[in-house]
RNA sequence: GGGCAGUUAGCUCAGGGGGAGAGCGCUUCCUUGACACGGAAGAGGUCGGAGGUUCGAUUCCUCUACUGCCCA
């Protein structure tokens, strides 16, 4: 694939041309298929299923970033890597999406019929599906597409059938009617944890209900003045002394004239309102429990679209809202209302279409939490359990398992898992079965009915990362890869999805569904804002793509936060991004043009290294060590930084301009190793940025004389002890201190960059041989032609000095000498040396600090005690000289 | 009401018991044979406040203020 240009590459890097080659290039070499060596040991992670119809946003961008990164890095590290890629059929976002659809030609799902409807949707994740893999080709994700899944495929619907079946066997799933959470816009049943609370300023209405014997009245608050048309009681509580009396009497209900009875129940609280409360049992969670215990009757005032019922008398065919200020209306004509007080209270909305949450007494299916979520917590805290990083996340997860309620698993639409319940026309027996049956059970009847409902599509994502693995059969790929490694989400599904998961993978395979999850944040807007359709404030990753790479758009997201925390979207950060990858880009230019024409064999490391050769190998053997424990710890942002300031502070900055002497010197010999140094360094850098950047990398990679297949599959570096070299990082930094003071006394001079200057340089004993190696590079990079090094040497008259550690600078400006300033900069520096001086001396003299603080940390304190002194001497002195 | 985060340079954020960091922005200079998506040299912060632990706190603990999120 690689072509052989490298003197004309072209000087700024193009991300298109890249990315389009190794995309195609990675799928036909079959580079992510897992399974190729059954020797290796298996790391496994399945990838939140995003929604069949929808596109995928900035946050799957970042999820999806993070797993490819880990996948990528264990892949290099020799493990047999396995992604497994799929979607999700999404029931109410889809389908809401599709009837939206349909509307707008004027039609509704009714008038299709369930089967040409569901044929549409199939039509439409047809189209959604071939984009979101678009998407996911986009952002380079190695992903093993010959184990794709979807939660509607059949392998999938066998696995929630068998899920369904055991667990109404085990008698953990009932159906009963009870009052749920009803979406009156999407007409369908929701679960708990699909109810959004929020604040809604609202009106507490007083009304008096008239005692039917005449004796006086007894005054209900409520917040819902249309539910009076379900009430069938009053309630108090048993000790409150001021309705002792009205226990057992009967009240008329105002505008409907229903006599209802006062009841006492321990629910009441005597301190909220009048301390007397309506009772609807048919439309509130509470009053349907004091509702059996009294044997209330339930009566529902409201159709499934929250229009008011036959049941509602005149207010039939209202609206609920409507009637609520119709009802106020009359009420208060009647006289009855007493007073209407401002009121703040929590109302539930729809998490899927807004609508306003009608609780509502119907008939559903209902999983049994109680005895899942008990295993689930055993096993969390037996420490058997997952490892949530960061781990307060542990904490929200227990929370929620350990007060969780039964599961409201029916929902009333077309889009999903059809319940496998079957109905008896003829005697009215319920069957639930895996398979559909052909007669009923009791009867031998062959009328019969599938059960109208759909699953929750939870109730499937929860088996996500077995049944993609082929279970309930025990397939290869599930002994192979399940339990999975990791998972990795937002912190906005640990309920709906995580907690799931994990209780279901405990209940149906003993075992825990993944050993790790891995909680992020989300990815906010510019301003913090949550990134929502409404606000239109959502970035399309595919835009930052196009515009920037999927590697700077990669690199920004996955560098952009620590773990959990949300993170803010700002294109300077990718345009950053793209900086750096320009950068590597450019670096990678220069040294490949300097590696045409040379062979592999050529690049053997061996021979005679520099200080900086040394410098650099030994850097690169601590970035190899840090990189690899910070992905160990998953702490992505850390390692983005580490490479970043390796690669453009060290590689870029010092190496290359360091090994240009060399490289373009005559020495055959030091080319070679220069070349040899520069080769291995750029190889490992590239092969440690490539779970970050994997386009670029490979782009470059492919170029480099010594590469392999693809840098997909390279290994992973890990340090060498031949190239540890600690006594280089000293030599270096006295070098680099060095050339930054002489570059600082010509930026304060104004001396011109071309022109050259004379360096005096009197080194310490032990830096001397240092400096005096890498004269050429002090020459190079100070801009200077006459160079003289010597130990002994006299400090010129009319020279501008400075002291660095280990050396003494004197630069004889011819003309320019500035006394003043130098007497300036040598009291600037003697001023902050003072202060150092001071400040270890006050720790030393400190007999607690020398006392208690670990050796090292003293020994290390003295010895820049003494340095600071030795350099303050030097400044001392060089200032007396000026002044004589 | 309960819980959890956050508060560090102009902005956005890292960091972490022992000399305050990055990116962007800002100032000055430079189109030098990898790169102006660049190079060189700089300016800029008493790490929200108050106590405590410690030889030593920006970092650990407690309280407190403000911001955000989750749960009821």
């Amino acid at each position: 694939m690689a072509e052989p240009v490298q003197s004309n590459l072209p000087s700024a890097y193009d991300p298109k041309r890249a990315e389009e080659k190794w995309y195609d290039y990675w799928i036909e070499g079959r580079f992510f298929e897992a399974g190729q060596d059954p020797e290796k040991e298996p790391y496994t992670i399945v990838i939140p299923p995003p929604n069949v119809t929808g596109t995928l946003h900035i946050g799957h961008a970042l999820n999806n970033t993070l797993q490819d990164i880990l996948i990528r890095w264990k892949r290099m590290q020799g493990y047999d890597a396995l992604w497994l890629p799929g979607m999700d059929h999404a029931g109410i976002a889809t389908q809401t999406r599709v009837e939206a659809k349909l509307r707008e030609q004027g039609l509704s799902r009714h008038d299709l019929g369930r089967e040409k409807f569901l044929e549409e949707v199939w039509k439409w994740k047809a189209k959604y599906a071939a984009n979101i893999s678009q998407q996911w080709r986009k952002m380079g994700l190695s992903l093993d597409y010959s184990r794709e899944r979807f939660t509607f495929d059949e392998g999938l619907s066998n696995a929630v059938n068998e899920v369904f079946v055991r667990l109404y066997e085990k008698g953990l799933i009932y159906r009963g009617k009870y009052i749920i959470n009803w979406d009156p816009q999407a007409r369908t049943a929701l679960s708990d944890i699909e109810v959004i609370y929020k604040e809604v300023k609202g009106a507490l209405y007083h009304m008096d209900y008239p005692l039917k014997d005449g004796s006086g009245k007894i005054c209900v608050a409520t917040t819902r003045p249309e539910t009076i048309l379900g009430d069938t009681a009053v309630a108090v509580h048993p000790d409150d002394e001021r309705y002792q009396d009205l226990i057992g009497k009967t009240v008329v209900l105002p505008l409907i004239g229903r006599e209802i009875p006062i009841i006492a129940d321990e629910y009441v609280d005597p301190e909220f309102g009048s301390g007397a409360v309506k009772i609807t049992p048919a439309h509130d969670p509470n009053d349907f429990e004091i509702g059996i215990r009294h044997d209330l009757p339930q009566i529902i005032v409201m159709d499934e679209s929250g229009m008011m019922n036959e049941q509602a008398g005149k207010y039939q065919g209202m609206d609920r809202f409507e009637c609520r200020k119709q009802i106020v209306k009359d009420l208060q004509e009647a006289g009855v209302l007493t007073e209407v007080e401002e009121h703040t209270h929590s109302v539930g909305h729809s998490e899927r279409s807004g609508a306003v949450v009608e609780p509502y007494l119907s008939t559903q299916w209902f999983v049994s939490m109680k005895p899942l979520a008990e295993k689930a917590i055993q096993a969390q805290k037996s420490g058997e359990g997952v490892r949530f990083v960061p781990d307060r996340f542990e904490k929200i997860y227990l929370h929620w398992i350990e007060n969780v309620r039964d599961w409201c698993i029916s929902r009333q639409l077309w889009w999903g898992h059809r319940i496998p319940a079957w109905y008896c026309d003829e005697c009215g027996e319920m069957m639930v079965a895996r398979e559909t049956p052909d007669q009923c059970s009791n009867c031998h009847s062959s009328q019969l009915r599938q059960d109208e409902d759909v699953l929750d599509t939870w109730f499937s994502s929860a088996l996500w990362p077995f049944s993609t693995l082929g279970w309930p059969e025990e397939t290869d790929d599930l002994k192979r890869y399940y339990p999975t490694d990791l998972l990795l989400t937002a912190y906005d599904i640990i309920y709906f999805w995580v907690a799931r998961m994990i209780f279901s993978g405990l209940e149906f395979t003993d075992q825990k569904p993944f050993k790790d999850v891995l909680i992020t944040g989300l990815v906010r807007d510019a301003e913090g804002r949550k990134m929502s359709k409404s606000l239109g404030n959502g970035v399309d990753p595919m835009e930052v793509i196009e515009k920037y790479g999927a590697d700077a758009m990669r690199f920004m997201l996955s560098t952009g936060c620590t773990p959990g925390n949300d993170q803010r979207f700002r294109w300077e950060r990718v345009e950053s991004a793209r900086h750096f990858a320009n950068k590597i880009w450019n670096a990678s230019r220069f040294a490949l043009m300097h590696l045409d024409g040379v062979t592999a064999e050529e690049l053997e490391l061996s021979g005679t290294l520099s200080t900086a050769d040394r410098w650099i190998l030994h850097r690169l053997n601590e970035t190899i060590a840090d990189v690899t424990r910070l992905l160990e710890r998953y702490d992505f942002a850390e390692t983005g930084r580490v490479l970043y300031n390796f690669i453009w502070d060290e590689l870029c900055d010092w190496y290359i301009e360091f090994a240009k002497l060399p490289l373009y010197g005559e020495d055959e010999e030091a080319k070679r190793v220069t070349r040899a140094v520069l080769a291995h360094v750029l190889d490992q850098s590239l092969r440690l940025l490539h779970p970050m950047m994997p386009f670029i990398t490979e782009e470059i990679w492919q170029h480099l004389p010594t590469a392999g297949k693809s840098i997909t599959i390279a290994s992973w570096p890990s340090p060498s002890d031949a190239y540890h070299a600690p006594e280089s990082v000293r030599e270096m930094e006295v070098l680099i201190e060095a050339i930054r003071a002489v570059r600082n006394i010509r930026a304060e001079m104004e001396v011109a960059p071309k022109h050259e200057i004379e360096l005096l340089i009197r080194p310490d004993a032990d830096t001397t041989a240092a400096i005096k190696n890498n004269e050429p590079a002090i020459r190079r990079l100070c801009g200077v032609s006459n160079l003289t090094i010597d130990p002994n040497l006299e400090r010129p008259e009319k020279s501008m000095t400075a002291v660095v550690t280990g050396a003494e600078l004197f630069l004889p400006l011819a003309g320019l000498v500035d006394i003043e300033q130098t007497v300036a900069r040598l009291n600037a520096e003697l001023k902050k040396l003072n202060a150092e001086v001071e400040r270890v001396e006050k720790k030393l003299s400190n007999q607690g600090f020398v006392a208690k603080a670990p050796a090292h940390i003293v020994e290390a304190e003295r010895k820049k005690g003494e340095e600071y002194k030795e350099k303050r001497e030097k400044v001392l002195a060089r200032l007396a000289e000026i002044r004589a």
